[in-house]
DNA sequence: TTTCCTTTGGTACCCCTATAATCATCTCCA
DNA sequence: TGGAGATGATTATAGGGGTACCAAAGGAAA
């Protein structure tokens, strides 16, 4: 009864306010539970706090100063297992004191909207202990404050359908004249000026919920750049971005999706998930090119795993760009490189390793030393062997025309084997 | 009415024989014009000859021990202006002696089926003059063996159209299974083992009966490749060839298609004719792959004139095999290599030759000194351009896939402006 | 003037080329 | 069958040439 009592108080203390600040939620709660509450968005942005009485850890106290939790909080947060609870269900976790990290006992819940997390509540239970029935208290708690975070997301949800059938428009190329665009984007209050780009990220499999808290959650944490859309689609989870003005447009793409991968892959055990971005555009009108850049970035990373592990943007591609378009016509026109067809023939007569000489070459920047440290002979081993290749081949390895072609033959005949 | 006579006189000699040999044929021809005479097939094979009283000159003792016109012979022909007009009308021809060649005084005439030459007479006339009977009495000579000719091309005349039907199914590959193509072949009198390949000559405009003579007559004189077939289609003569089994492979088709088009070009007073050859197969199954090959390089020769000028069949078109389904890679993804634009956009502001120096560096196979002395520079100017492009562009040219990618890209960015 | 960019000179070190020697394998002929 | 000779593959050595790096000077822009 006492419980049902605390509810109702609770219920009518927030109800009684038309518009409930978030400060007054913490400081409700707090008095209920009888502890300092802060509440944090999915984000770790300090939303509010409850008046502190007594004295309080080092990680609040850092928290409440930068009006976010500071990085290594997070970091040890997640080391220690505890957003990994967090992000698995929305029942209170009970957390121990982690003292690296100056972070004293504490009790924490997620909230939770379909699939996305929208924030946390921390309780800071140092002064007194939790049992059953202050934990079911406080999954009350989080109801009240989902629906603080509903009403104040309530307008950008409303236009999530709308949103969604613009983005694709975006995607697909559908609208041709950029003041349409800009108008539309207006209405859906995103802007779209600057450096964008499209990310897409490929989970490899169906997309589960747990999938897409950890996605949502760590897009919002990519520095230098502005999630400006998001979407599910199929296994995919496509970003629309605008780069900051002063990152480093070369890198930034990189970087932020390199790092992401690792922790995602990292934190949902698996190693399927490969991601990848388009080339950033000034211009919304070409975003559909951006678009269908990263996907053939994802789908070249699943066709060329190794070749390409670093490679997380369209720009470094590099030659890969064009490998299969180039393979397509040689099936088409039935072509295979004399040349490496007369190395390969002269190499199982007269059993040697003259191909494979000529790619560790090509693919040593053709210094011949390092080459030749490569597959462990004498330079002047390499020398000669090189010097027969270009007898057998008829190949001037110093023309750069015939050079390339020989190394895009090569890298093709090597991969799609 | 004595040239009437004397009209009767040879036809009725000429039907007399029913297979007159063609030494009969010379000598009656020689006897009736009171001067020794020569036949001669269209690639100057002595076909017959006239018994000789009386001295003879130096071109023509020689023609009749090698059973061929020597070919210093043929030349001083063709450089005097001679085989032109032999080639151009079938008028009688009067030639003075050339006397660097050996030729006495010579009255000669070409005879004539459709646009084809099949062969010559020559009269040796130094010990009388031609008139205006004479030569009557000559074109009639040329008429009867022209049907001697005829009687002896009938069998391959009569295939004529059905070896146009199946040479074009070969060259679409419209017939898969080897055993039927092999016996069809036989049918025709074919033979279609060895290695082969298609050639196609393009004279870039409708081609006229003097166009077809040439090019008969010089596909004959091609040396270590025997003609299997040979076709006009609109603009275009198709061929297809067997190389002799101790031809050298790799060169010989270039080099005979090297000659033939100087001369041809030459001949006809041109430069518009160009031509090309596919790669070369050892089964007829695959020969409908030369042909679109040797298509592509006849297409890519007039696209790329200077850059492709010594390149005559498939195999050396090296990268210009892969550029155009590289651009339209490149058109349709809206790709701009991002190096490239760095770069543009810095020489702009700057007013420096970035861009050049790297194409010039790529192009001297990475060598510095040639690259430098090419742009008169000090080879350090250069490599500190180098090391500029590099940050620029945030390449590494030590890296022969990011390397080759921008070769291929500037290539591009240079042909397609 | 300061600063940045570009060019050039110098030097030490690394790399490439040419030549020759060594070894293995195969062919051919007595 | 043995051995001379030919051919091919590898290693050794020397010297010239190319490259990387440092330093300095000239020039343009702030």
């Amino acid at each position: 009864m006492n419980q049902v009592l605390i509810e109702k108080q609770l219920y009518d203390a927030f109800q009684s306010e038309s518009v409930a600040t978030p400060e007054k939620l913490a400081d409700l709660i707090a008095e209920i539970l009888g502890c300092p509450i802060t509440i944090e968005d999915a984000n770790h942005q300090l939303i509010s706090y409850s008046k502190h009485n007594g004295n309080i850890d080092e990680a609040r106290m850092s928290t409440i100063v930068q009006r976010q939790v500071p990085d290594h909080v997070v970091n040890g947060l997640w080391k220690s297992g505890v957003m990994k609870q967090l992000f698995e269900r929305d029942e209170p976790v009970i957390i121990p004191p982690i003292h690296n990290i100056g972070l004293g006992n504490r009790v924490a819940i997620s909230i939770w909207e379909d699939n996305e997390i929208l924030g946390f509540i921390w309780a800071h239970t140092d002064e007194r202990d939790f049992h059953e029935k202050e934990l079911q208290l406080f999954k009350v708690a989080a109801d009240l404050v989902k629906k603080y975070f509903a009403i104040n997301k309530s307008t950008s949800r409303e236009n999530e359908k709308e949103f969604r059938d613009f983005f694709w428009q975006l995607l697909l190329g559908d609208i041709k004249e950029e003041p349409v665009i800009l108008q539309r984007a207006k209405q859906l209050s995103l802007s779209l000026n600057g450096d964008l780009s499209i990310v897409v990220i490929d989970f490899g499999k169906e997309v589960t919920g747990v999938d897409e808290k950890h996605a949502h959650y760590l897009v919002d944490r990519m520095e230098q750049v502005e999630i400006v859309g998001r979407m599910f689609d199929q296994n995919q989870f496509i970003l629309l971005v605008r780069l900051n003005e002063n990152a480093n447009k070369k890198t930034v793409l990189h970087e932020n999706l390199q790092i992401f991968l690792y922790k995602i892959n990292n934190r949902l055990q698996t190693d399927r998930i490969v991601g990848g971005s388009g080339l950033i555009y000034q211009t919304p009108l070409d975003l559909h090119y951006s678009y269908q850049q990263a996907k053939k970035v994802v789908r070249l990373k699943r066709q060329f795993k190794e070749e390409l592990e670093n490679v997380f943007t369209y720009e470094k591609l590099g030659i890969f760009q064009y490998l299969d378009v180039v393979y397509n016509n040689k099936i088409k026109e039935n072509y295979k490189n004399p040349i490496i067809e007369r190395l390969k023939q002269y190499d199982k007569k007269n059993n040697t390793e003259l191909l494979h000489s000529l790619w560790i070459f090509l693919e040593s920047n053709c210094n011949v030393f390092d080459a030749a440290k490569k597959i462990h002979v004498h330079p002047n081993t390499l020398n000669y062997r090189l010097k027969r290749i270009k007898e057998i081949g008829d190949i001037d390895l110093n023309d750069p025309n015939q050079k390339t072609t020989v190394y895009l033959d090569l890298i093709i005949d090597k991969l799609y084997k």
